[in-house]
Parts: structure tokens; sequence; C-alpha cells
DNA sequence: GAATTAAGTTGAAGTCGTTCACTTTTGTAG
DNA sequence: CTACAAAAGTGAACGACTTCAACTTAATTC
């Protein structure tokens, strides 16, 4: 038997879940009030903060969703990398790129981000972090599956490479959310034109 | 003749700006009180918000300071370059991280940062991005410059290298902020690792 | 199945950044 | 010097996240 108080658990977490996703979209992150979301998920605000710590610690359950989502689709790619040095890394990235806004708005992606930089200590800055870093290693390891097949140069450290590119990919992304009007094409068009003349000149030749 | 008026409200702004570096300094920038800082700097609350338009602002103005002396410094650097790529380049980054708290502590470093993201269309959020942007191109200034001087291979964007590298330092630098407990040594050694199979892929032999 | 314990829910109160209607001070004109 | 206008200062009130002491409800024991 689950047991009434386990079922009853397991589905007011979802339900809260579900109204913040709802409500953070519908009104926006800043703007959405715990009232509301409590209220949709027919509980009081006293117990939303029963199951979450925090209104960032919601957010960023939805962004591990997102992330976990995207992580899946590049061990994929990983396992089975295109030749071209160029094609794998930008296939990858863009990869991540595009499935960014599928739950989360820019504003979201915004708090988030600035949530896990003021607030490092905190379970949910650790886990944005993590997350990060998750995707920062599967950089790190298309090089070094680059690297085994051949395509790139075996003398170059695939850790010190695979962070600089994420880093900057990071730094690209997180511009791209700061700003409402750029589209999705802006952000490919400024990766490509930083990570392809790497791309060159770690490839073998 | 200067005007009551004009002297006091010269006078008030720097007093506010005085008190606020000292409290974030001794209590942190989230556990300060504006009715604290007002305290200290014998003024009400009102008049705190009266000179800036919110608790951000006022630490965005302290970082501003910051960079305006790293910039100086850095522009020095880029005028005369050293000859070695490598050392051109982690001189200027180092120059940055070695000052870089001067003023700040890291958890101000932190506000900062997660303010420029959260609210990109602040007048303070646009300031920071704007020093920001400034570092980036002085990055970019410095690749330029070693192609003058025949260092590095006129063939590549001096642009897109100078994003690349400065977004990754950038990166590095957020990351170092983040973990109290790391000290500048490793910084450096980690944006080395990372700079320098760059500076010596796009250096001519 | 009544009594007891443990787990979970509740919403009013607390905190702190921010605002705003009112007061005070400075500058200016008659 | 008085009266008026403009500028600046003030702090109580407000809004929104978060906490917590009191209350319900589920599970367990006898």
């Amino acid at each position: 038997m689950a047991g009434l108080r386990a079922r009853q658990k397991a589905d007011r977490e979802r339900r809260i879940l579900e109204a913040a996703v709802t409500t953070f979209r519908a009104k926006g992150y800043r703007a959405a009030r715990i009232e509301e979301l409590a209220h949709r998920a027919e509980v009081s605000v006293g117990t939303v903060y029963n199951y979450y710590q925090s209104k960032g610690e919601i957010l960023v359950a939805v962004v591990a969703m997102e992330v976990e989502e995207v992580l899946a689709a590049g061990a994929a790619m990983v396992a089975n990398p295109p030749e071209d040095v160029d094609a794998a890394l930008l296939d990858l990235v863009f990869g991540y790129f595009d499935h960014s806004l599928k739950y989360l708005s820019k504003e979201m992606w915004r708090f988030a981000m600035a949530l896990s930089i003021e607030s490092p200590q905190t379970p949910s800055g650790r886990r944005y972090t993590e997350l990060d870093q998750r995707l920062a290693d599967q950089v790190t390891a298309m090089i070094a599956a680059l690297q085994k097949t051949g395509e790139v140069r075996p003398d170059l450290a695939p850790g010190a490479i695979g962070t600089l590119l994420f880093n900057n990919l990071n730094q690209e992304f997180t511009a791209f959310v700061k700003d409402e009007a750029m589209p999705l094409e802006i952000l490919h068009s400024r990766v490509s034109a930083q990570t392809r003349p790497v791309a060159r000149m770690i490839a073998t030749r």
C-alpha cells in the first residue's frame, strides 16, 4: 500500500511545481506571487515552503528538468560524434541553445543564473552550478571523443579547451538571456564566430 | 560661490557612498541594512533613495570605481605590450584579478554580477554590463596590438579571439567569487591553463 | 476503536527594501 | 526683511518573501 500520506505528498509536490511553471510563464518569475501559486496548487503559502525552501528553489527545479533533457541529447551526440570538429562542437552547443526556451523564459533563466551566483552555498545555488559543470564536462568529453577518432590533435588537454569553449558559450548564452530582443540566430552566429577558429586550430589537418 | 545646497548635496552623496562601503565590508552586502547605512551617513532612509535608486545601485557605484582603475592600468599595458603573446595576455588579465578585491569582497562581486543578470535593463544593470564590455574590448585591443607588432597571426579576427578569452576569464572569475575558499593562485593557474594553449596557437612561431 | 504520537498544513506576523505625502531648508524676488 | 517657490529630507506605510506557533490529519499502539 502506497500510504495515503505518501500519495498526498507526491500529489501536492506535483501540483505545486505545475502551478509554478504555469504562474512563472504567465506572469513572469518576479511578478509571480507565492500566494497566487499556492492558490493555484490548492495549498497554503506555508505548505509551498514545506516542499521548497524558497521561490528560487522552485525555479531551479524547473531549470533542472530542462538541463537534464539537454544533457541526454548531448550524450547521444558524444557517443557518436560528427566527423567534422567544427560540426561536432557546434551541433552539440546549438542543441543546448535550441532547447533552452522549451520550459523556461529568458527571464526565468536570468533569475536562475543570478541565484546561483548570488547564493552559491544554498542547495539551489549548488544544484545550478552542478548542472553547469555537467554541461562543461560534456563539451570536454566531446573533444576527448574527437581525439579518439583522430579528428583533434592528441597533444592538447581536452579539459582546458573544453572548459574554455564552455565558458565562452555560457557567457554568450548569458548575454542572450539578458537581451530580450536577441534572437537565437544571433547567438548561433556569435558562438560560431568564436568557436570555429578554435575548432580549426585544434583539428588535425 | 559653490552654493550651500550644492555643497551639502555633494557632501551627502559622498557620506552615503562611504557609509555604504564601510557597512558592506563590515556586515556583508546582504546583511547590510539601508537603515544602518543611512544612520552612519547621518541621513534618513528616504534620502539614501534620493541619491541612489536602489541598494544595488550603490553597490554598482563601488564596482565602477574598481573597474575604472583596472581599465586604466590595462590601457597602459595595451599601449606598450610585452613581446610574448602569453605574457601579454596573462599580465593583462592577472592585473584585473589582482585588483579585484581592493574595494570589493567576493560577496559584493556576487551581488553585483547577479544584479546585472537579473535586471539587465535597470541603470545599474546596464552600467555593470557596459563595464564588462569595456574590459572585453581591452582584451581584443591587446590582441590587435600584438598583431600590429607581428606577434599574433594576422589572419585571425581579434574580436572573436578577444571575446573568447574574455568570456573565459570572466566565467572563471565568477567561479572564483562563488567560492569563498578559492585563493587567487588557483584562479591564476586555471586561467593560465586555458589561455596558454590559445596563446601558443595564435602566435606567429 | 479510542488514545497517542508523528507528520503535515495553515495563515498571521516578521523582515527589509522601497515609496510617497508631508515637512523643512535653501534660494530668490519684491 | 518678508513672502514665495523650488529643492531636498523625512519616516511611517507598503508589498512580498519567509518563518513559526498553533492546529489538523494520518499512522500506530494497546
